[in-house]
DNA sequence: GCCCTTATCGTGAATGACTCAAAACAAGGG
DNA sequence: CCCTTGTTTTGAGTCATTCACGATAAGGGC
């Protein structure tokens, strides 16, 4: 049960503008979107903002916890509407999709790296790596 | 056993030149850099060298499969002279330092998500966050 | 409902990390 | 030793993102 973007705002202590809800509706619709393709949907219906806005509106959602970015290597950053658990990501190497892969083996396993060379370690990040249905059905 | 940059250059059918040589070298020196300080390093010994030439090293020997790309959320694109082994990342998010994991829990278990989502996996890649050992000191 | 404070947006310029292009150069087979 | 072809150099260009700052609007207080 995502509460309405206004709430979610208000909840997190950000003052509700369109361009945040716009923003945050669109993710609804287009989830892991870059701030590009964010840029281009908000535009629809705030024709006059602009792309470092919504570069504004992702940095201070993602400070306030309301999104998840992530940035698998040679893609611009993506965003999320994160629904709190700490799932991962599979990327397709062809077309860049990406989609979302529940927590793997109950979730323990992975966090817990061998040898941790002195680290303290607070979280684990696992990329999958591969061809999304489309682009394997083509190869 | 690494062999030689020399040797190892030749055996992926790469001409042996100065700049790769001193990148290769400055890697045994320097895991996990990333262009800027190979830059700095290959200069103390190749004056004339410049940002870009290193550009064109690290990609052909990337692309050689002579050296790994790594790029952290964040951080510009490490290289790491590989060993062949899936070994994994724990990345300091005070100061960006990179420590090599050996593959988790015999490297099996995380390599297989429960749900695909129809892409065909082929890699898992582990990112861990924490603190390197003289970060948590300071903490 | 209106004002005022202050967060946020929009415009513009700037940055970092890298890629592209083409001319100068050098590795190494013949 | 020469010639071919892969590399390096020099220089410009790109992309995603950040910085700076005046204009604007959210929303608490009156």
């Amino acid at each position: 049960m995502t509460s309405t973007p206004e709430t979610q705002l208000r909840e997190a202590g950000l003052r509700v503008t369109a361009g945040r809800v716009v923003i945050l509706e669109a993710l609804d619709r287009l989830p892991h979107a870059d701030a590009e393709s964010l840029f281009r949907a908000a535009q629809e219906q705030l024709p006059g903002t602009s792309i470092q806005s919504v570069h504004n509106v992702l940095a201070s959602l993602t400070e306030s916890g309301l999104l998840r970015r992530i940035e698998p290597a040679g893609s611009p950053a993506r965003y999320e509407r994160r629904i709190g658990d700490n799932h991962h990501h599979i990327v397709c190497t062809n077309c860049g999709a990406i989609g979302d892969v529940d927590c793997v083996h109950g979730d323990a396993p992975c966090l817990t790296p061998s040898n941790t060379n002195g680290f303290t370690v607070s979280t684990a990040e696992i990329t999958f790596w591969g061809l999304c249905a489309e682009c394997s059905a083509l190869a």
